[in-house]
DNA sequence: TTCGCTATTCGGCGTTGCTAAGTACTGGTA
DNA sequence: TACCAGTACTTAGCAACGCCGAATAGCGAA
């Protein structure tokens, strides 16, 4: 696992942190560190601000500035109402796909 | 679907396209109709040929150029040890992705 | 001859994730 | 005091992938 996965997670690492903020709110250092934990190892912190930006500018997110008491003050990112449409479509999508794959990888149609 | 789908796609059609020549050989023009077959309508010609072309420069294929009685001759294209190894490793790294989203999808750990 | 289907190739584009470096704030330690 | 580690975010440049559009080529039917 590397690079393969890092192609993988193109599109998909979208909605993958798109469920995270579904669950709650959350802001980008601690999306990071969740992830590691859930086992997404080598997840780049910069990938992760870099989508979040992306999601704000595309009117997903909301954004609340709250200070930290250790470090600069926290972008806290939460699902909006288009942003939980958006993520509705993604998990329509992606059974789409898994449907295709698993079918595949079971000697295929 | 649409775009999302052709985010999710990187990475992925790789997997999708070893798996269908996992099965049998088969040349771009074949693969590209089985997919639209499978409900992938919106896969472009062009990206399978990519495709193709790469995992031959990576060595994953063998290659035959068979006659056709109604056009150019076909470039058929079957998998070799090196790229049924790939293949394996491609389930691996789609499992752990899978089971991760499935987690998440279900109210998230 | 022209049209349509078969079959492949090529150049340029946009999106995505990664790398690497930098900024900024806090608390602990030598 | 000076320095470092941890927290938190930003930015610029890169490579890979899939898409788009056009071109090439062979064949059979209208």
């Amino acid at each position: 696992m590397g690079k393969l996965v890092t192609e993988m997670l193109k599109g998909t690492l979208e909605g993958i942190v798109l469920a995270i903020l579904s669950i709650r709110p959350a802001y980008g250092y601690e999306i990071t560190a969740r992830l590691r934990d859930q086992g997404f190892a080598d997840i780049a912190e910069g990938t992760i601000y870099a989508l979040l930006v992306r999601f704000e500018r595309r009117g997903l997110v909301d954004v609340t500035k709250v200070p930290s008491e250790k470090g600069p003050p926290r972008k806290v990112y939460s699902l909006n109402a288009h942003g939980r449409e958006y993520l509705e479509e993604f998990w329509r999508t992606w059974s789409f796909l898994a449907e295709r794959l698993e079918q595949l990888r079971k000697g295929g149609n």
